[in-house]
DNA sequence: GATTTATATACCTTGATCTGCATATACAGT
DNA sequence: ACTGTATATGCAGATCAAGGTATATAAATC
């Protein structure tokens, strides 16, 4: 979850949502230094947001989406706070009672 | 997004799912310094997930659902990644009801 | 085998963060 | 006003993340 706190990674994994990149295609596509690039990309894989696939000297990385839907999973029991204005009544009730 | 790096300030949010907290309750529950505690939920604060109540010397927090809703926004652009037909069928389902 | 291309890592410096301890602020009850 | 309770803040030190420069690894090409 730290690995999804730094913006420029979220901008990398939306750049992957287009689908598998090489780190050289995101480095450009971010405007971001070689080595910069390489440790965000670090990170993800550390995170297991992201899975590497070796081409020759390239390396295609690809979104993980397992960690995503652990934080989906998380989110769920927050999800009634803000879904509808029935649920927000319904909770209201609920304190009011 | 920073704010729910901390493992300790997702507890936070997990106790304060059950209803209002002051902070003293949330300090006790989870085992933390006073100073330690107030400054977790400052970070909680400034970062918009949680809403304070004065009452007499007490503060009551509660969770502010709007950040998650936003994560939640985001997230949606990645649940196909992860999220079979069926289970698509059923997340839309339960947010339909 | 030398060179080029693509990516990763080491090192350093800077800025942010967490914790512990001490202190300050705010309110309540006496 | 004084004491106690509840919470916040300031400061020190330790730890950790981020960016830059330089260097290392690995594969491809010649």
């Amino acid at each position: 979850m730290a690995a999804l706190s730094d913006p420029m990674r979220r901008r990398m994994l939306d750049e992957l949502r287009a689908g598998e990149q090489s780190a050289g295609t995101l480095e450009r596509a971010l405007g971001l230094s070689q080595p910069s690039a390489s440790k965000h990309l670090r990170a993800l894989r550390q995170a297991g947001l992201v899975r590497v696939r070796k081409d020759a000297q390239r390396r295609l990385y690809a979104i993980d989406p397992a960690p995503l839907a652990a934080l989906d999973v998380w989110l769920a029991d927050y999800r009634h706070f803000w879904a509808g204005a029935l649920d927000a009544l319904a909770h209201h009730l609920e304190r009011e009672v």
